[in-house]
DNA sequence: AGCACGCCGACT
DNA sequence: GTCGGCGTGCTC
């Protein structure tokens, strides 16, 4: 077994492959599948993964892997095979899938040095750059100018070599620790024999008579007020001694998390649990569909149900969408499991993931909760996967590899025989009807907790509004219920639907629209630097004083952004406190929490904010939750916007009336007839469900047919088109006459940073060989793709049509 | 992806 | 002659 069959960290499709290595003798035993190495490949050292070793090679001329870079292996077998999985299944390279399963901090960091061989001077033009070091970093070899020629020359003789390193980004953080260096009655003596006015030292040395043990410098610090200073001259007259400690980063160290204990079941509960519990007791894979209302309680049949897993010494996996991981929903898995919990999710550190991670590589916790990158949790014993809010896009990933955690967590829990929980209160339409087919089992929660009602919802027709004389963003009716409840001191959420409804700048002359120079979308303006930026792109102008096409000065930004709706606000109701959340106010670290905290506490009456504060907040005090505009999702060119626009109701509406006060919810719109906003107003899931199907069934559209979108990048717009073009006739000679093939179409934003975007959809029923297919005619545009910047990409059921 | 090799036109 | 431009092909 001195082979092993490599993954090369090289994403490229000539490389998308396996390479045999020998492992050196002194490596044999050491090295193991799913370790980190380094080899040499062409003229370069690089790192890759160890998928298996063997005894055996095809290959006659095998080089020797030069160095191990783990102690552990950093995939388990099972995550090597997973990582096969996506990669066929999402057509990426084998070497995205791993390296998506790890913290960033695992990701090799190459560095180029040059390294003097001999210690006489080197030829002039090289002992310039080289200034009488031994080695120099490649990168200030041509900074400087330095001469290639001489550097080959040098190279052939023998006196210089090129060096590749290969380094892992990881950092241990490790903390100063100090121990007494004799027993009690020395230290004593020691104390007796420090001069009178060494005062600080005698205090710090009768300290660590009382405990025997080691203490962190920090710690002893803070006990005794002193500083490292003091502490020194105690190491430097060998009375302590310090050494270091590695500890981890703990992001949630400061805050104390009051501890719960499982509440009674409801009997919905108690039925919706029980199937999940003897799948966990029998070692069962199932994948269930928990549809509840908002606030029926989901997390405790979660929690309950995770209890029954630890109970078995198993571990659990609980996803939760980005933007509802908050404080909030951290605290409920923490407050009942504790220190059991490691919790992965974006605004963490890189160092701070990596230590959470670590925590679940060495099996000292057994329930982690995270974003949608947590699924790959390297345990070994799982014994349930749950995704919570079911629904959300965030659960795909927007790039290579597209994995859908949703698919993930299937393969895991049926290789691991444990159940998989969907929960959800608007299921995404294709898991709704896997659980009506069977291939789900549906659990269903009808009831509030705390026999809670569900708030009222009142449609506001702002059209008539307009008719009526009012033309400001807020409605009569929601004016009213807002002073309403600044009256009764109860609480209001305001939400407003940010996309399509940005701020952008028009003039009001002759309707020119500034847009960006390199993507074809309106610049968005933001008032707090008086600047236009471009969303998609990284490109930023000054507010223009005149309209560059007619040069009026009429130019006014336009739209209803959460930064004007809080200015007409407070014009309306001038003794609101408001606290506004959205992408510009919750950009420092911690600031989302902070404004929630605020908000808990009372220091605000009204909550205004866009997509973050739709999910998972429960405040008790919140009666009122207003919706600006209903239905700015639905004029989206994507077929699911009706869903969308339900899924957001519903959700947004399930903040109200959470506890023992009733909720009211007023919901401004232009198409109050439409059946996604009538049948969210009286949370009518089941009758949407039916509709939406006969939409979905009516234009062939998912759950009916099965969707892949390939979309064609280049500078040139007729380059893009033609080669569109091309993959539309190909695919179309490959594939059934009942698949249907729409294209070359513009991608709904044709242009993003200067490159032209051209599409084509596949709609299919049955199309076994259709992965096949794509590969060979992706194989076929391989050279242009290397030579010509062209760019194609392949998303297997397509979330985001944008 | 990187990197070497090799072939060609443009210079000291 | 040889420097450096880029096209071509390989990496166990």
């Amino acid at each position: 077994m001195n082979i092993a069959k490599v993954v090369v960290d090289v994403p490229a499709s000539q490389t998308n492959r396996l390479f045999d290595y020998l492992v050196p003798d002194h490596l044999i035993g050491t090295v193991r599948p799913g370790m980190r190495v380094v080899m040499p490949f062409g003229p370069r050292k690089i790192m890759g993964f160890v998928l298996e070793l063997t005894d055996r090679s095809d290959f006659d001329k095998l080089k020797k892997i030069s160095d191990v870079m783990d102690v552990f292996p950093v995939l388990t077998p099972e995550l090597l095979e997973l990582g096969k999985w996506i990669s066929e299944k999402t057509l990426s390279f084998y070497i995205s899938a791993y390296q998506a399963m790890l913290p960033q901090v695992l990701k090799a960091k190459y560095k180029k040095e040059l390294l003097r061989l001999t210690k006489e001077e080197l030829p002039d033009l090289l002992e310039e750059v080289f200034a009488h070091r031994d080695t120099l970093p490649y990168e200030e070899f041509v900074e400087r100018q330095g001469s290639l020629a001489a550097l080959q020359k040098a190279i052939q003789e023998g006196l210089v070599e090129v060096r590749y390193l290969v380094k892992s980004r990881e950092t241990k953080k490790t903390e100063t620790m100090l121990k007494a260096n004799r027993n009690t009655m020395d230290l004593e003596a020691a104390i007796a024999e420090l001069p009178p006015q060494a005062s600080k030292q005698k205090e710090i040395l009768s300290y660590m008579a009382d405990n025997s043990e080691a203490v962190s410098q920090k710690k002893l610090c803070s006990i005794l007020q002193t500083t490292r200073a003091t502490i020194k001259q105690l190491i430097e007259k060998g009375l302590l001694t310090e050494y270091h400690q590695e500890i981890y980063r703990n992001p949630y160290e400061d805050e104390n998390y009051e501890r719960t204990f499982p509440l009674e079941l409801t009997e919905e509960q108690a039925d919706a649990i029980a199937p999940i519990q003897q799948d966990i007791a029998a070692d069962k894979h199932d994948v269930f569909l928990l549809h509840g209302v908002t606030g029926s309680g989901k997390t405790e049949v979660y929690l309950q149900s995770i209890q029954k897993v630890i109970e078995k010494g198993k571990e659990a996996i609980v996803l939760v969408p980005e933007i509802a991981l908050t404080p909030q929903t951290v605290q409920r898995f923490k407050g009942r499991f504790g220190s059991n919990v490691a919790v992965l999710h974006s605004a963490l550190s890189a160092g701070e993931k990596f230590d959470e991670w670590r925590k679940i590589q060495r099996k000292e916790v057994q329930v982690v909760v995270g974003a949608r990158s947590a699924v790959f949790a390297p345990f070994e014993n799982l014994g349930i996967i749950i995704i919570d809010e079911e629904h959300e896009t965030s659960y795909k990933q927007e790039d290579h590899p597209r994995y859908h955690a949703r698919d993930v967590a299937i393969f895991r829990g049926d290789h691991h025989n444990c159940p998989v929980v969907l929960g959800s209160a608007t299921p995404l339409l294709e898991t709704y009807a896997r659980a009506q087919k069977g291939v789900y089992q549906l659990l269903t929660l009808t009831k509030r907790m705390n026999n809670a009602s569900m708030p009222t919802v009142d449609l506001v027709d702002m059209r008539q509004e307009l008719h009526a004389g009012n033309r400001s963003m807020f409605s009569w009716k929601l004016k009213e219920a807002i002073e309403d409840r600044l009256e009764k001191k109860e609480q209001t959420v305001l939400f407003l639907n940010r996309r399509g409804y940005s701020t952008f700048v028009m003039c009001r002359d002759c309707g020119h629209v500034v847009e960006c120079p390199h993507c074809d979308i309106a610049l968005t303006y933001h008032r707090n630097n008086e600047r236009l930026k471009c969303h998609y792109c990284s490109h930023e102008e000054p507010m223009p004083v005149q309209c560059p096409s007619c040069q009026s000065e009429t130019i006014r930004y336009f739209g209803t952004g959460t930064q004007k709706v809080e200015e007409s606000l407070t014009k309306l109701i001038p003794n609101a406190r408001i606290i506004r959340m959205d992408v510009d106010t919750t950009r420092k670290k911690g600031a989302h929490e902070k404004l929630l905290n605020q908000f808990g506490n009372g220091e605000a009456d009204i909550l205004l904010g866009t997509q973050m504060i739709a999910k998972g907040l429960d405040f008790a005090n919140v009666t009122l939750v207003g919706v600006l505009a209903a239905d700015s999702l639905l004029h989206l060119p994507d077929f699911r916007a009706a869903e969308k626009t339900f899924q957001l109701l519903t959700q947004v509406s399930g903040r109200a009336g959470r506890h023992t006060l009733p909720g009211e919810v007023v919901v401004q719109t232009y198409t109050p007839e439409h059946y996604s906003v009538e049948l969210a107003s009286q949370y009518d899931y089941p009758s949407f469900y039916r509709k939406e199907m006969e939409m979905r069934r009516a234009f062939h559209y998912p759950p009916y047919f099965f969707l892949t979108l390939i979309t064609v990048s280049h500078p040139n717009q007729v380059k893009a088109i033609e080669v569109t073009k091309k993959i539309t006739l190909l695919l179309n000679n490959e594939l059934s006459p009942q698949t249907s093939l729409l294209g070359p179409t513009p991608s709904p934003l044709t242009r993003i940073k200067d490159r032209y975007r051209y599409q084509c959809m596949i709609k299919y029923r049955n199309e076994p060989g259709l992965s096949k297919s794509i590969r060979k005619i992706l194989a076929m545009f391989e050279e242009e793709i290397r030579q010509n910047d062209l760019l194609i990409n392949v998303d297997m059921q397509p979330y985001q049509l944008m």
